[in-house]
DNA sequence: CACCATGCTGCATCGACATC
DNA sequence: GATGTCGATGCAGCATGGTG
């Protein structure tokens, strides 16, 4: 028997115990994230591996941490069904593996991790519906979806054989809302690979699975959306105008999501999805972006928001929603018209050198606004 | 249709570490 | 120091999909 030291729950280490645990390796560079600050997040993680309950793994540059068995054994102990479908058997997040593409696959479910709790999305087990059961569960009662929940790639494969006929597929979760569902992806730092095959496969499973057979009285098929992280907004520019590459294995806009988001993996991302996830606030939001403005005209050609005094059309672009600012720039461009495009200062930069000069872009303070609606 | 490249999973092996 | 256990490692095997 080993002894286990206790550790306090409702604690930083413990917090970040729980994310090692669910990520199988969390990248080094997520833990001011976590914690708040760089200092303290280093103190903490050398208490930690005084305690024998992480170590930290150095090779072909990637840093990450991993559990140690007795912070296993400890999880398991503590809160048994948030942790053993992560912690038990041989799976990816119980048995790391070295090699680079499966240390860099977890590292990417990690960083949407972080944002997604950083957000205020469940992300554990115990906290969100069952919704990816195996085929054939009797379930005690109907599933529904209020608070928004984040579910992760190796989650989502519960399912069962569906799922295995779309690997290679990119994909690290899936996001739950009460209005919508969000299939996600985290490029990071570097444009993502892409299939579109597989990604199209993904899509149809997704609306098979959820839209028809388990949450039919919540979502319907053109509740099906794309949610896209990435380190920078910079990432939104390449994502904006790539072509896919000499090899078309990389992303691009292919028109399989009417509906696809790019928010960062950061404070202001974080921010945002807050707000996504909130229908209330949302509409509070949009509400006040109508005062001043027209309702939109449906029979424009132009897809839009609302209509300004001078009858062009304006597109609430602060979701950074890339095919709806293409149409939108795309249609002005070829209509020779203008309009406005309403989004975060923060994401003004790139939205402009996207759209061109005859767009005009108003802004949001990102500050101001997490001031009065997420005090 | 054969071949190759890629991505994913399971398996066998080896070594580090703990225990007695 | 002998023995036992667990996890790290890399490879084999399989499915898929692309290409000539």
């Amino acid at each position: 028997m080993t002894v286990i030291d206790a550790i306090e729950k409702d604690t930083q280490a413990y917090l970040l115990l729980s994310l090692i645990a669910v990520s199988g390796e969390l990248p080094a560079s997520q833990i001011p994230r976590l914690v708040g600050s760089v200092s303290y997040g280093e103190k903490l993680f050398t208490s930690l591996r005084d305690k024998k309950l992480i170590r930290t793994f150095y090779k072909d540059k990637l840093r990450g941490h991993r559990l140690t068995a007795k912070a296993k054994e400890l999880l398991l102990a503590e809160e048994k069904e948030r942790f053993a479908f992560f912690l038990t058997g041989n799976t990816d997040t119980n048995i790391v593996r070295s090699e680079v593409p499966r240390r860099l696959r977890l590292h990417r479910v990690a960083e949407a991790t972080v944002t997604m709790r950083n957000a205020g999305v469940s992300i554990f087990r115990d906290e969100k519906p069952d919704v990816f059961y195996p085929e054939g569960t009797i379930l005690s009662e109907p599933l529904t979806i209020e608070k928004a929940a984040f579910y992760n790639s190796r989650e989502i494969k519960e399912l069962g054989d569906e799922v295995v006929k779309v690997r290679g597929a990119r994909t690290v979760g899936i996001l739950l809302t009460a209005r919508d569902l969000y299939v996600t992806y985290n490029t990071a730092d570097a444009l993502m690979k892409w299939e579109y095959k597989s990604e199209m496969r993904t899509k149809a499973l997704v609306k098979q699975v959820l839209c028809y057979q388990r949450l039919p009285n919540q979502y319907h098929a053109e509740n099906v959306k794309g949610l896209v992280l990435g380190e920078s907004m910079e990432m939104a520019y390449q994502l904006l105008t790539s072509t896919g590459g000499t090899r078309r294995s990389y992303f691009v806009l292919d028109g399989n999501y009417d509906s696809f988001l790019f928010l960062t993996n950061d404070h202001a991302g974080e921010v945002l999805l807050r707000l996504l996830c909130d229908s209330e606030k949302h509409d509070e939001l949009h509400q006040m972006l109508m005062g001043g403005l027209y309702p939109p005209h449906t029979a424009m050609l132009i897809e839009n928001d609302a209509v300004d005094e001078q009858g062009n059309p304006v597109l609430f672009a602060y979701f950074c929603d890339m095919p709806r600012i293409t149409r939108f720039s795309a249609a002005l461009n070829l209509q020779g018209k203008t309009g406005t495009l309403i989004c975060f200062d923060f994401q003004k930069e790139v939205l402009q050198r996207f759209c061109g000069t005859q767009i005009q872009i108003q802004t949001i303070d990102l500050n101001k606004f997490e001031r009065r609606f997420f005090p």
